[in-house]
DNA sequence: GTGAAAGCGCTAACAG
DNA sequence: CTGTTAGCGCTTTCAC
C-alpha cells in the first residue's frame, strides 16, 4: 500500500493525498477525512526511506555508543534512551544507536554525519574536555548532550546538578555533626565526577571545614576498586567519621567492605552514595542514604523534547539548556556524630 | 559530494562510477583504480538513503529490545551487538536497535516491517513459545533468533548448547563423588533455562543418579532471588553436597550466601555457575568453577554471518542454525564429596 | 482546493 | 567496457 495506490483508490492525486495527510492547510476538511479514513482504513504507512529522501533528512537521532566493558551495562543510560525512543515517535523519529570502539568514536560519529543517517546527535557521558563536543560545533551539526563539558555555555544540553546534589551530601553529614568527613571519587575527566567533587569541597568550605587531603581518594567506577579503595581506608589509624562515595558502583563496593569488617553503618562510620544502590545489588537490605534524581525517569523525556527543540532550531540556547535538581534520600546508612 | 559530481570531476557517467564502486565485473580494472582514488580524496560517500530506496532495502537490521527493569542491562547481550555492527559494517549493513515496553514488543515489529525500515530481525531473548517469531514466519520477514524456541525446526538461529553445557556441570560433580546434587533454575519460559534444566536432569540420569525434589529449586534471574533461595536451602538440614546454578546472576547471590553464612566453596559445597561470575563482582576473588562459552566474544559476529547468509535466501535450513559448544572453566569453588 | 511534473541520490535494465 | 534512461516512494514548487 504506498501513496500512489491510496491516491487512486481515492480518485485523488498523490499529492493531495501527501497534504492532507501531512497536515497542510490548503486541503478541504472533508478531503482531509476521507483521506485520512481511508489511510487507516487499508492500513497505509508512508515509507520513511522514500520521506527521507525527499525530505532531505533522516528523521533519526543517533546515539553513538562505545561497546567496551563495563561503559555500556549502565542501567540509567538505558533508562534514558528509553524515555529517548518515547518522546521521538510521536515524531516519526527513529533513535539510530550506532555502536564504535573508544577510539574509533569519532569516526563513527564522522561517518554517520556524512551519510546523513542521522539529523543529530545526543551526545553521552560528556567528558569534562570533549572532543565529539568539539567536532559537532565545528561541522555545524545539532546535538543535545547528556551532561555538560567545559565550556557548556555554548550549546544545548541536560543535565543533573551534580553539584548541588554533592553539597546535599555534605549539608546533611555536617547537620549530623560530622567534621571529619572522607570522599571517594571517580575519574576526574568525567564532568559529573568533577562536578560532584567541587560541590563536595564547596560545601564543607561553607561549613567552615578544611577537607583531609587524605580522606580525598579515587576510587574509580567500579565496584571492586571501591571495595580496595575502602577497605585501604578502613586500615588506616586516622578515620573520617562518614563517607561519601560520588558513584554507585564504587559506593556499593564500600559499602561491601563495610559489612565485611562489620564497621556498623550509620553508627562507626555514616556513608551516603551517590545515586544509591542499582536495582539488584546484594548489599544485605541496607537502606542506604543517597542523592538521588527524583526525575531520573523523566530524563529520557526531556531530552527528546530538548532535542526537538533544537532540531527546529529557531530557540534560544538558554531553553535548550536544562539543569535537574537531585534529592536527598535518607536511609539508614548514615546517622549521628559519635566522636 | 554526491554521485553525480564524482562522476563529472571524473569525466564518467553516474553509472560506471557506480558500478565501480560497488565491484561489478563489467568495467575496466584501470577505471576501477581511478574511481576508487578520487572518491576517497573527495571524501564520497553514498546517501544510504537513496541507496536504499533505489535498493528496496532498507540495509538495516533490527533488534527490538525490551527496556524495562533488568533485562536490558544484561551485558552478553550488549556484547553481542557490538560483534553484530562489526560483522555487519563491512556490508554497509546498520543496526537499528528499537526499544519498546514488553507488552508493544510486537507492535514495534510490525511497525518496523511495514515502514520497511529494516530488512530482518535479530529475536533476541527467546521464549519457549515465542509470539514475535511466531509473527515473523507467518509474514516471511527474514530473521535470525538469538535462542531457540519449541519449534526452532523452522527457521534459522543461533545458539549455545544449553543442553551440553548443563551434563557438563554434572559429570564434573559426579566425577568428584558428588550424588547429592541440588539446581537453582531461572523461570521455565526462558527457553535457556528449560534447556539446562534438561541437561542437568539428564546428566543426573546418565550417571543413574535419582534427583531429589527438593532440591531443584527455581531462583530467578536475579542476586537477590539466588541469595534467598541459597539462604533458605542452607537452613534446611538435608542439604545436598554440590549445587549447579543455571545462571550468573541467581549464581552471584548463591555465592554471596555462602560466604555470608561462612560456607567453604568447594569443601562444605561445591558449586557451579552456568556463565561464570560477571565483571567487577564483589565475590572476594573467589574463583568460581563455572560452565562459559568460549566462543562468546565471537557470538556477535557469527550472528552478523547467519542474518546475512539468511538475507541472501539462497542457503538451506540446515546452515542457517548454528549451536555453539560450552566448555567447563575449573576454578576452586568445587572439589571432591567429603561425605 | 487540486493536479502535473520535477526532483531527492542512487541503482539497474538495456543499449551501444 | 561504458553511457542512457527509467525508476525507488515521497514531497513540493508551480500552474490551474
Amino acid at each position: 500500500m504506498d501513496l500512489k495506490a491510496l491516491a487512486a483508490s481515492l480518485n485523488l492525486s498523490m499529492t493531495t493525498v501527501s497534504r492532507a495527510l501531512n497536515g497542510y492547510s490548503d486541503v478541504s476538511e472533508k478531503t482531509r477525512q476521507r483521506v485520512a479514513e481511508a489511510a487507516k482504513e487499508l492500513g497505509y504507512q508512508p515509507n520513511p526511506i522514500a520521506r527521507s529522501l525527499a525530505l532531505g533528512r533522516a528523521n533519526a537521532i543517533g546515539i553513538v555508543h562505545p561497546l567496551e566493558d563495563g561503559d555500556v551495562a549502565d542501567p540509567r543510560f538505558l533508562d534514558v534512551v528509553a524515555g529517548l525512543t518515547e518522546g521521538l515517535a510521536p515524531k516519526q523519529m527513529d533513535l539510530l544507536i550506532a555502536s564504535a570502539t573508544h577510539k574509533g568514536e569519532l569516526d563513527t560519529y564522522e561517518r554517520l554525519v556524512h551519510g546523513k543517517r542521522v539529523d543529530g546527535f545526543i551526545v553521552a557521558r560528556t567528558k569534562r574536555q570533549d572532543e565529539r563536543i568539539e567536532y559537532l560545533l565545528d561541522e555545524g551539526v545539532p546535538f543535545l548532550a547528556y551532561g555538560r563539558s567545559d565550556d557548556c555555555a555554548r550549546y544545548p544540553w541536560f543535565d543533573f546538578d551534580n553539584e548541588a546534589g554533592a553539597r546535599l551530601a555534605v549539608e546533611r553529614l555536617v547537620s549530623l555533626g560530622h567534621k571529619r568527613i572522607g570522599y571517594l571519587y571517580a575519574a576526574q575527566h568525567y564532568n559529573f565526577a568533577y562536578q560532584r567533587r567541587m560541590g563536595f569541597l564547596h560545601g564543607l568550605e561553607q561549613a567552615g571545614i578544611t577537607p583531609n587531603e587524605h580522606w580525598l581518594r579515587p576510587a574509580g567506577l567500579s565496584r571492586n576498586s571501591g571495595y580496595a579503595t575502602m577497605l585501604a581506608m578502613l586500615d588506616e589509624a586516622d578515620r573520617p567519621t562518614a563517607l561519601i562515595v560520588d558513584n554507585n558502583l564504587a559506593g556499593e563496593g564500600a559499602v561491601r567492605a563495610l559489612l565485611d569488617r562489620g564497621v556498623s553503618l550509620g553508627r562507626e562510620l555514616s556513608i551516603i552514595i551517590y545515586d544509591g544502590s542499582p536495582p539488584d545489588t546484594l548489599l544485605a537490605g541496607v537502606n542506604i542514604t543517597s542523592v538521588i534524581q527524583p526525575t531520573q525517569q523523566n530524563a529520557g523525556q526531556h531530552m527528546a523534547r530538548l532535542i526537538r527543540m533544537v532540531m527546529e532550531g529557531n530557540h534560544p540556547l538558554e531553553d535548550l539548556q536544562m539543569l535537574s535538581q537531585p534529592a536527598l534520600q535518607i536511609g539508614e546508612s548514615d546517622g549521628p556524630c559519635m566522636d
